[in-house]
DNA sequence: CTGTTAGCGCTTTCAA
DNA sequence: TTGAAAGCGCTAACAG
């Protein structure tokens, strides 16, 4: 392979100058430049990024700890965080970590070992996942880690949101399809939804399962399969994948969306909006969140690495209406 | 951070015995190697890989290259690759090409300055990819990349199976949803579904589109939308993201599946196994796919580098019955 | 503005 | 079986 030295060579400079063209550094001549410049292109030179990160101690990637990437939301996230690290010439070095904290630390062990730039990750959702020591800046995104900024939408307001579009369609019997009450994230959502509802004195009734789509369907079954007048107008769910899997147990029990009963979701997963009905649902600002993660990390100076809340925006499509 | 001459100080060895234990080599004492394992744990010293990639020319990463992780079918690839790259130690380096051989040429150019172990990648549908130079180990998955071992599914036989499984069902008025012609895999489940039809001297009704959820709802419509009798008792789709789409299309024209049309999908995405009604499908067999990309580029050895395809299977679930 | 040079932390000969 | 030492290719500090 052709190195740095090569082409200082072939083109009668130092290596000092090569490096500094490479760098875009502009205490170079313009004439040895574009010799430089040339030199490169014909030799097919190739900058070893290895050696350069040895020397500055970082390499030119970010680490991005995900629990599981076949969930679209994380996928999204995965999507923009690689499209916004590539145009800053970062490469994106991704670890899944199953939700499992003992994974979570062993690949995050397993990342630090390429000096990485900045590592982002979504932690798992249970147990106090063990800290560990290094210099590289460090962001959690959508799940708060302990002892590092957090970057995430409001879930509480987003679930107000919700609660309020409901509300305003004049529903009263209202049931809440909830995540685990052991993972924070849920236990948000849950909390502001019902708060909303209480300002306005109305109750729900509560069922907790998991964010996917299982859940959702299995849950649904047990909150529609009843007389219509014991049966809520209205439901919400704490994800997407939730409200998919409710869609499909009301389809099982001939109930017709929105006619008989409302639903409404929260994240808004590309299938949100490919579902019959359309899933009306709570937006979170993806590319938004996947920037600022970006940027706290790669520390663009104007970062102050602290918590940032994003605002969830309220996405009405077809499957919520008046009871 | 503490380096491996600090280790060695410490426990009064050269830097060379502790590379050695870290290398798992065996020429070690066990008298000394207990020992540098001790104090290794003590000072918590964590192996420079950036060092380790510099010297041996090589990191501990593999490149994945795939045009949208927010396709389910890339994102279980990616999940599959992650799990079997970690555990031989590996990580790896995500990228995202959008299906656009502009990018996908300078995302490899980019991967490549990080010295991967190896290579996967899912070339763009269209348009050759221009080559490029490497020693890096390259496989191509799913789609051929000129110069490249390809390892997929063999997509002809797997439509093939699904012609067989509408055959055997009685049907005999079948439509066929195709991807792009200029996309090679969508060509070859093309053929291989007419194929297995023409040999049973049954003739389809062929539209064209793409291999996502829109098309499949478009198409869907263009062929449901008529009088019963001149209406396909069955659909065959070139992916289940198609099939789910085209499910959207009968549930909206009062269509019941498959009462009144039978569908077929290929792929088996996870999805397919949440619609209403479950989706009959051809299923890739992903994780081997997976296992087998992994093996090829860190060449266990006894993978030589050729060409390998899988066998796909039929999923039979409630989507598809007699006309 | 340009050249020289000392390492970054590790692996791997080569000797002992 | 262990130690000593030469780089891998690059950046950045220093000198001119």
């Amino acid at each position: 392979m052709v190195n740095i030295k090569d082409v200082a060579a072939r083109a009668n400079v130092s290596v000092g100058t090569v490096s500094r063209v490479l760098a875009k550094n502009e205490t170079v001549g313009k004439e040895l430049r574009e010799l430089v410049e040339a030199t490169i292109r014909e030799l097919n030179f190739r900058p070893n990024g290895v050696a350069r990160g040895l020397r500055r101690s970082r390499t030119d990637m970010i680490g991005l700890v995900i629990p599981d990437i076949t969930n679209p939301f994380f996928a999204e996230l995965a999507k923009h965080v690689e499209a916004i690290a590539s145009r800053s010439g970062l490469s994106v070095l991704l670890s899944i970590t199953n939700d499992d904290p003992k994974i979570e630390l062993a690949q995050i062990e397993s990342l630090l070992k390429s000096y990485p730039t900045g590592l982002i990750v979504v932690p798992t959702q249970f147990g106090a996942s063990k800290g560990w020591t290094s210099e590289v800046a460090t962001v959690a995104v959508d799940r708060r880690f302990t002892g590092f900024p957090l970057i995430s939408v409001d879930h509480y307001k987003g679930a107000g949101l919700a609660a309020q579009h409901l509300l305003e369609l004049g529903h009263t019997r209202i049931a809440y399809i909830a995540g685990s009450a052991d993972a924070p994230v849920s236990r948000e959502r849950r909390s502001g939804f019902l708060d909303a509802l209480i300002s306005a004195g109305v109750e729900a009734e509560i069922v907790e399962g998991h964010f996917d789509y299982v859940s959702g369907e299995t849950l649904g079954r047990l909150l529609l399969d009843r007389p219509a007048h014991q049966r809520p107008t209205a439901i919400a769910t704490a994800s997407d994948q939730q409200a998919i899997g409710l869609l499909r147990a009301a389809s099982d029990l001939d109930l017709k969306v929105p006619d008989d009963v409302s639903i409404i979701g929260f994240d808004d997963i590309p299938l949100a909006n490919l579902v019959t009905p359309r899933l009306t649902t709570i937006r979170q600002p993806m590319e938004q969140i996947a920037a600022r993660a970006v940027a706290a990390v790669i520390g663009t100076g104007n970062t102050p690495l602290q918590d940032e809340y994003l605002e969830a925006t309220l996405v009405v499509r077809g499957s919520t209406s008046s009871p």
